[in-house]
DNA sequence: AGCGGGATTTTCT
DNA sequence: GAAAATCCCGCTT
């Protein structure tokens, strides 16, 4: 398989709201330190911008948060309840703090490595943030990677068809609970809530 | 199927 | 010192 030209990913430099939807049938190829490979499709996610109080990035740019104010297609990752990491794509360009945080994902190839990790099975073995990001390896030794190339990287594909994709509330926040910023394929089973 | 609580530590006030 | 972009388990319907 070629390498993706570059180009492929320019996409992400754009408004997390806008990226968000188009990274919904992306695939990320994360290959282990073992050499064992595991591949997965993305189906749902949420975005997140400076502008928005919900957003990490809101209150300006922290130790936390630099990454998201980095380049596009990196990796922002998130520790959170004591003991779940969570990773965001970054969107935007350089300067703005924003990301698409990436919500669920489908097993295509490697399902044993992944179940064996996530010591469970099915669907609820990566239909969740924290859930995936334990499924693919992400924890802070991951957090500004860049997802064009190494160990963990977004295969992008063309859009979804408008009629595939669900918008929604996004899941856990207290505030802007209002912005319909959560995206999802339509009667995909690994969604972690459907409507 | 749905609710409620506990886990556990980083990050920001 | 409190909240957190969550998950899992156990108990009740």
């Amino acid at each position: 398989m070629p390498q993706k030209s570059l180009a492929d990913f320019s996409f992400l430099d754009a408004p997390s709201w806008e990226v968000a939807p188009q990274l919904l049938g992306c695939e990320l190829e994360r290959i282990f330190d073992d050499g064992s490979v595991v591949r997965v499709k993305i189906v749902e996610v949420e975005a997140y911008d400076q502008s928005d109080e919900a957003s990490h990035s809101y209150r300006g740019k922290t130790m936390r948060t630099e990454t998201m104010f980095g380049s596009s297609g990196h990796l922002y990752v998130y520790f959170t309840y004591g003991m779940h990491y969570c990773a965001n794509i970054v969107t935007s360009g350089a300067g703005r703090g924003a990301g698409v945080l990436l919500r669920a994902v489908e097993p295509i190839t490697g399902i044993d490595i992944i179940e064996n990790r996530r010591k469970t099975t099915g669907v609820n073995a990566t239909n969740g943030p924290a859930k995936l990001a334990q499924a693919l390896g992400i924890d802070f030794d991951m957090r500004g990677h860049d997802l064009r190339s190494g160990s963990l990287r977004l295969i992008p594909y063309s859009p979804l068809p408008r009629s595939q994709i669900v918008a929604s509330p996004r899941i856990g926040i207290s505030r802007a609970k209002d912005t319909l910023w959560r995206f999802y394929i339509k009667d995909n089973s690994y969604v972690s809530k459907p409507n």
